[in-house]
DNA sequence: AAAAAGTACTTTGAATGGCAAAGTACGCAA
DNA sequence: TTGCGTACTTTGCCATTCAAAGTACTTTTT
């Protein structure tokens, strides 16, 4: 357990703080192999808005893509790396550190 | 239960996609009370920054501030309001709705 | 053959966001 | 009176994010 933070929010991943590369990942570690329209419709989001993200994840090699035909149509699709795996779940660890100061919300009283 | 979401990442608050504002809130969750100077702290960020992401809670209505004196010093705290306490757990439940899309990770073959 | 549509992007340009550093206002302490 | 602590705001810059349009290639439709 490497416990050398100086602050609470020093484990938390800068690439996951945003909600499309979050919904990436967690799409990613579901089905190992997701592809673009997939992506794209799951995630709500346009084609040049997706693809900026998935290079910001690409860039940090926690995703690569494989590009190949399905029947006579290109179809690329992505996949989680090693690294990745681990940033994220690091990511995730952070998160349950820091929230886990709260572990339950209390019922609170008068606002 | 409201599932008329078009996409997995909807539910997501787009003021908690920062690292910061996460902080902030988890230890408001906490601690009822915090102030300025243990946020800065804790948080590791100068006090301009902390000031720029209080204010945006603040005109979200998510939490309050409270300004009183502490013997002869101003000391300024701020708590959780019933708003941000909902925000927030709608926030978790929808990261942990879109997470279980992954539950564990599993142990991964070739890479 | 020409037009439309699909796939996976890149580019553009504008808006928004984030930052450190400096400045401010107040009272208190030396 | 000079400086310090608290809690900001302002400034000016740089990075990010976005929608929309453009691109290149291929397939499908007409």
């Amino acid at each position: 357990m490497q416990e050398h933070k100086k602050n609470i929010i020093g484990g938390l991943n800068k690439l996951f703080d945003h909600r499309v590369r979050l919904g990436i990942m967690a799409m990613l570690l579901v089905s190992e192999r997701v592809d673009f329209n997939q992506l794209k419709a799951q995630l709500g989001i346009t084609d040049g808005r997706l693809a900026g993200h998935i290079k910001a994840l690409e860039e940090a090699k926690y995703i690569e893509a494989l590009k190949q035909f399905i029947g006579k149509r290109p179809n690329t699709s992505y996949h989680v790396t090693g690294a990745g795996r681990e940033a994220f779940k690091e990511h995730l660890d952070a998160l349950e550190r820091l929230l886990t100061l709260r572990d339950n919300l209390p019922p609170r009283e008068g606002d």
